[in-house]
RNA sequence: GUCCCGGUAGCUCAGCUGGAUAGAGCAGCCGCCUCCUAAGCGGCAGGUCGGAGGUUCGAAUCCUCUCCGGGACGCCA
């Protein structure tokens, strides 16, 4: 629709850039929107306001010449001038039923672009250290990534989802001795448990498991730890609070220490495996759960094992972007505008997790996509720059990358802030709140706002299942016209050939905003796609189901004469396939019944 | 100190990339079920778009400065 317009106004431009009205080489930018007003008619465009400085004309001159060029066509009834200059377009009334045509021929598919006819895009999301379940802060990730790959790939991109694992480095290791260390507990060995080491139940459980499965194999002389403790206890005495803190980190790694040479390679690998296999188990039903399923789940270890790491540091050495100081490899990452050159393997010959990182963006860029998103966390900010510093060393396109930022929702219960953290294991789990909340209601309002915007999660409102949730007022749209629709079978009304209904008898005012809303769905879901905001879909979806709502209470729609009763049912029932493709797109069940 | 995000109605937020009289939901007030779902509808009230300059036919939107709030700046991941 606004293609055609657009069409008829372009051919306008060039017949008046033909007659030298226009200077050919003005590029002329054409833009239509919606109006506001039913005075304004159907649309308007700004086009002539834009040339008055190329032409040297008033705007409404310039605006009449437009008009008076425009080829002769079936769907502009009308066009007026008005205001500063604008053109206002009313469209033929037929042009205005199109729409149901449409949407009974595409069904499921209207509003999408035809598949795979785009880019292709990798959506990498969520992407959680398996240190523990997933939190609630990672659900407002995963519900956005979900929804923009979805939105991206009904935009007719192909899309594919990856979770990045990072099962290697430090933070395992401190994982697996944590379970270690429980695992002694259950052995009743006496030990202090590290304030710094993983805090959580699922931690104690896994340890009870392993004694149960393995006895005390892999217990070892408890005055080996202890001497580690008396050690920590020492060198915190009457320390600062930077020295305490690197005390503890210190110390931690000691254990790590002691526990690979005490449990020998084996012994290690068998509490590193139980603690991930299990936690990355539980990740991915919990992500299924929350309808969010994954083509590739990308292991960092394997960049190890498959010596990508080493072959992309010895890339940056031999091309000169490495140097090294103080025992450590150094990035020369300010070369490309960073703030800072970044380490990259440390002095105690360990790669840092920036290395596994340049090593993964190579090996995504060198799969072949058009586009990598990365969804992050808003604290990973200061990341991007040396990333694609790292990108540029290796010769790649830095623009093929494109990190989202996702802030962490900031959680309220009764009002009060909640402070979470994983180690101390004192968190709102995802699975928790799609227990309690419902996964409809938990991604219908993650999905509400911008992923940048700062956002406030209410517990207590999204768990008490309240009408204030957005979500019941869309579904209940759909599930009310299920509704007259069940009605209409009981009462042995004929619903079968309702594409055939005379559409013309549709010239309510309510029904005139219906099919309006129902045109503009696919312009949404393109915008939606084009600028990363799959949020616009929650809003358009409340002002389709307010919209229907009032014509609900407006009309009595099985009491009418057929002709009518028909064509009204016509547009219900195209109502209710846009509520539906438009709930699949972030994700939302749409209920026959509530 | 540097960087990122935000500031729009009492509260939570939209605002279609610069357009015509700035919009929703919740909270408040007044109405609507003998009738296909009242998880709904209609109405009233509520605003110096944080502030000051600038860009132009036109600014909540773009630029600069400034104030306030949140976050990030490790040989952590």
């Amino acid at each position: 629709m606004k293609q055609q317009l657009e069409d008829l106004f372009t051919q306008a431009i060039d017949q008046l850039k033909a007659d030298s009205i226009i200077p050919p080489e003005h590029e002329v930018r054409l833009m239509f929107e919606r109006t506001r007003q039913k005075e304004h008619g159907d649309f308007a465009t700004n086009v002539a306001m834009t040339l008055t400085k190329a032409i040297g004309k008033n705007p409404r001159d310039i605006a009449q010449l437009i008009v008076a060029a425009i080829p002769s066509n079936a769907l502009i009834t009308e066009t007026n001038i008005a205001g500063p200059g604008f053109i206002n377009v009313f469209l033929a009334q037929d042009a205005r039923y199109e729409v149901l045509n449409t949407i009974f021929v595409e069904k499921d598919a209207y509003g999408l672009a035809p598949e795979n006819s785009k880019r292709k895009i990798m959506v990498e999301f969520v992407s959680a250290n398996p240190t523990g379940p997933l939190h609630v802060g990672h659900g407002r990730g995963a519900a956005y990534g979900d929804a923009l790959a979805r939105v991206l790939s009904a935009a007719g991109n192909t899309v594919e989802r990856e979770y990045y694992v990072n099962d290697a480095g430090r933070q395992m290791d401190i994982l697996a001795c944590s379970v270690w260390l429980r695992y002694l507990q259950a052995n009743e060995l006496s030990l202090t448990f590290p304030s710094n080491a993983y805090q959580g139940d699922y931690i104690v459980e896994m340890g009870a498991d392993l004694k149960i499965q393995h006895g005390n194999e892999y217990c070892i002389d408890e005055s080996k730890i202890d001497k580690i403790s008396e050690h920590l206890a020492a060198s915190i005495q009457g320390a600062d609070e930077e020295t305490t803190k690197s005390a503890y980190e210190k110390s931690i790694d000691q254990l790590i220490t002691l526990a690979k040479t005490e449990l020998g390679e084996g012994g290690f690998t068998i509490f590193f495996r139980r603690a991930i296999d299990s936690i990355l188990a539980d990740i991915k039903d919990d992500l299924s759960g929350f309808g969010v399923d994954y083509d590739t789940w990308f292991s960092e270890k394997s960049l190890f094992d498959n010596g990508k790491i080493m072959a992309a540091i010895e890339q940056l050495k031999q091309s000169d972007h490495l140097y090294e100081k103080a025992g450590a490899w150094w990035f020369r990452s300010t070369a490309f505008g960073d703030e800072k050159d970044r380490v990259v393997v440390r002095d105690n010959g360990q790669p840092t997790y920036f290395a596994s990182d340049i090593a993964y963006h190579k090996d995504k860029v060198d799969r072949g996509f058009d586009e990598c998103i990365n969804i992050w966390g808003s604290d990973h900010h200061g990341y991007i720059p040396r990333v694609k510093a790292s990108m540029q060393a290796l010769g790649l396109d830095e623009n093929k990358l494109n990190v989202l930022l996702v802030q962490f929702a900031v959680l309220y219960r009764s009002g009060e802030k909640i402070k979470m953290s994983t180690r101390s294991g004192k968190f709102v789990t995802l699975r928790e709140l799609r227990e309690e909340v419902g996964v409809d209601a938990a991604r219908f309002f993650y999905a509400q706002r911008k992923s940048e915007q700062h956002m406030d999660f209410d517990l207590d409102l999204a768990k008490s299942q309240s009408n204030d949730n957005p979500v019941y007022y869309v579904q209940y749209a759909h599930a009310r016209i299920c509704s007259i629709f069940r009605q209409a079978s009981e009462r042995s009304i004929v619903v079968e050939n309702l594409s055939a209904a005379d559409f013309s008898l549709l010239n309510g005012e309510h029904e005139s905003k219906l099919l309006s809303l129902l045109q503009r769905f696919p312009e949404l879901v393109e915008t939606a796609a084009k600028n990363y905001e799959p949020h616009q879909l929650n809003y358009y979806l409340r002002d389709l189901a307010t919209a229907f709502h009032s014509y609900y209470n407006s009309t009595k729609f099985l009491d009418s004469d057929q002709p009518q009763r028909e064509a009204m049912l016509a547009l219900c029932s195209a109502v209710k396939q846009v509520l539906v493709n438009g709930l699949t797109i972030i994700g939302v069940s749409a209920p026959e019944k509530m």
